[in-house]
DNA sequence: AAAGGTGTCAACCGCGCTAGT
DNA sequence: TACTAGCGCGGTTGACACCTT
């Protein structure tokens, strides 16, 4: 036996709200504050039902709604929380102030879903996809899900390296030949870079043990706390990869938010960036500030997408410009799944 | 310029959970 | 304990905008 209707339908308005209910529905609320909302439509004097106001108020009109598509720090915090919540959308939207569980859910399936397919990660699994350009994978979304439920939400499956090493061996097989082309010259350039001293306040600058080799591991990668990401300036190249222990690490002002990835040491990829990013220990406010700002966010995407950048990095390091040369990958790990941007 | 296809997102639907009686 | 009412959630739909041919 179906449940009953929210309220009796008959004579209620469906459908696309129009500025007057917007407006009636707004100052009632503001007025009167959030009360029974089955009582609101009749106080209000809407033709709508509870629920619909309800709705209308929570996903459009409260005040403190941000608006416009999700920020790239945003998007990224939607992704690891689904990776560890899966499809909470209202537990998801409750770490990002100002968005709704709906604008959250239509983003998921509108945008972040498709990059995930399309960088060969399961998006329910948020592991990587067994053939990625394989058509039957298409199909894995539309399995059941096997997110951790409320009880196991904390439990974390463990991330197969292996799995990863696979996709990434796989995709690194492929910019050898072109890395090998330009290694000598990059060697100049980076043992230049490296005689250089850089010092930035409040940066974290440090020596990585991570070996940046065509096929790494996760488990390589040490976990370091929120405040302490780095941005390590690996070499496109894989032989060059034994030298980045002991290289310099170009990072960001955090106080002025400006990432000197461009400014003063273009010689050099931001090839990995690696952050813990479990939101239990990392506090919504902290996602607001340093590693995820806008600024250095977009400063990644113009470094990413933008062939001038790229033609200007190979004049530094007297290559020609071919984006071929400079297939450079930006990964994001995390425990429970990496997370591959476009490689360009 | 028009038609068809695709993407986006606001809104709806129905179920589950919880509190009250 | 059983039932009801209300709320919140996730899944789905449909209208509109935009894109492609």
């Amino acid at each position: 036996m179906g449940r009953r209707p929210c309220c009796d339908k008959v004579g209620l308005t469906k459908g696309p709200w129009s500025a007057d209910e917007d407006m009636k529905l707004t100052s009632f609320i503001l007025t009167n504050g959030q009360c029974c909302w089955r009582d609101v439509p009749k106080l209000a004097g809407l033709l709508r039902c509870g629920k619909s106001c309800r709705l209308r108020w929570t996903n459009y009109l409260r005040p403190d709604l941000k608006r416009g598509l999700l920020s790239k720090h945003e998007e990224k915090m939607v992704i690891d929380l689904h990776s560890q919540l899966g499809n909470r959308w209202s537990k998801i939207a409750s770490h990002l102030p100002g968005r709704t569980d709906n604008e959250i859910k239509n983003h998921w399936n509108t945008h972040i879903k498709k990059k995930l397919i399309n960088m060969g990660i399961d998006p329910v699994t948020h592991k990587p996809l067994p053939q990625p350009t394989s058509a039957t994978d298409q199909s894995q979304e539309e399995q059941p899900k096997n997110h951790p439920d409320s009880d196991q939400e904390t439990k974390k499956e463990p991330t197969s390296s292996v799995s990863i090493n696979d996709i990434i061996s796989e995709m690194d097989e492929q910019k050898r030949e072109a890395e090998t082309s330009m290694q000598s010259t990059l060697t100049d350039a980076i043992q230049e870079e490296e005689d250089k001293s850089i010092s930035i306040p409040q940066c974290q600058i440090e020596s990585s043990s991570v070996e940046f080799n065509n096929v790494f591991s996760i488990d390589e990668v040490p976990m370091i706390e929120p405040d302490e990401i780095f941005i390590p300036f690996a070499r496109a190249s894989s032989t060059l990869s034994s030298t980045s222990s002991s290289s310099s690490y170009s990072s960001f002002d955090r106080n002025s938010s400006n990432c000197n990835v461009f400014g003063h040491h273009q010689e050099f990829f931001p090839t990995i960036i690696h952050a813990q990013s479990s939101f239990d220990h990392y506090p919504t406010d902290k996602m607001n500030v340093d590693f995820w700002d806008d600024d250095f966010i977009s400063n990644l995407d113009m470094l990413m997408n933008d062939d001038s950048d790229r033609n200007n990095l190979a004049a530094v390091i007297g290559l020609e410009p071919s984006p071929a040369q400079y297939h450079v990958e930006m990964v994001l790990l995390d425990e429970d799944y990496s997370w591959k941007f476009d490689h360009f």
